[in-house]
DNA sequence: GTCTATATAGGGATAGAC
DNA sequence: GTCTATCCCTATATAGAC
């Protein structure tokens, strides 16, 4: 198995269990490798195999949500393809943000740079389009922040609540929120 | 120390480490009790100890959130009221939620119950103030959820970004979000 | 590159003295 | 009610065969 498709399942399970909860056990069991080799891949061990995992994420940002954010579409169809690529990631809301997670625990100081990184680029491309449309600056930065902060809330209620309706509601409503 | 004394302590490492990351050896320095110390007061242990912390949270919520938002006041002050108790409850955007840590791992399976009916207090609580003032029932619902997806996003966010201007924003705005 | 085997530390939990 | 001492298990990590 490429290095690349054992990240991957890496990925659900930090996302899932957050950073103390990743057991080796766990990670062993999601990739069908066993301790030893998940170190020949990452020699720093779970750290490292944290590390690699928010990379991951880092690209899903960089190669799935910011090429359609700044294109030359519509601003609103670039808000609604960010949309739709987020609905996937997340399955509707089933799946839990692999920052959110490592925001409590060790995860937060052992890697609070990366994460600080991603939430940023994320944020100041949505800052982008909003500017194009004429809206200030002042509030195009609190609307993209916005848009982080309900797409966070709405994992978390959607898990607390085991109902995902609110998350789809949320992200529906999403691009008409930024615009207005 | 008194139990509910306890309780506060370990609710304080809960909240940050989440289930997982909440070892006996931060729970026992978190306070000042050694291990066997702690199975006196929790003789079923870690998972008691926890299930006492939401316990815990679900005080707060009836003992301090919900008494305003259900007193005879105008509905602004009662959703400002809520507003300040959160904002002190969470010191501002520096301390996490309960909740959105027992989100990831096993808490999510140990205590999902507890965790439901917690979430649907609130959210019903915000519905009887919006109610009151005319909003029809359906979005009254939904404005209610949004509320505690601020919240809880704004919370990720804050942590996430270590700037909690984010936070003190969305608290602020809060009432007046709910009421147009 | 994947495995078996093993080392060492820390995990949760219990018995029993005071 | 708080402690010391100890149990067993799982955690992370490493060595080295194939």
């Amino acid at each position: 198995m490429s290095k690349e498709k054992t990240i991957a399942k890496l990925f659900k399970v930090f996302r899932k269990y957050g950073y103390e909860g990743s057991t080796l056990s766990r990670l062993s069991e999601a990739t069908g490798l066993v301790r030893s080799s998940l170190y020949h891949y990452f020699p720093k061990g779970k750290e490292e195999m944290a590390a690699a995992t928010l990379e991951y994420a880092n690209q899903w940002l960089n190669n799935s949500v910011l090429p359609p954010l700044q294109s030359r579409g519509k601003p609103i169809d670039r808000l609604k393809a960010m949309s739709n690529t987020i609905n996937e990631f997340y399955h509707g809301g089933e799946e839990t943000c692999l920052l959110a997670a490592f925001v409590h625990g060790e995860g937060s100081e052992l890697f609070g740079s990366q994460m600080k990184q991603i939430l940023n680029i994320w944020i100041e491309a949505i800052v982008g389009v909003l500017k194009e449309t004429g809206i200030p600056e002042k509030y195009a930065q609190e609307k993209a922040e916005n848009a982080i902060i309900q797409i966070q809330g709405a994992l978390i209620l959607a898990k607390g609540l085991e109902d995902r309706t609110a998350f789809v509601r949320i992200i529906d409503q999403l691009p008409q929120m930024l615009l207005h």
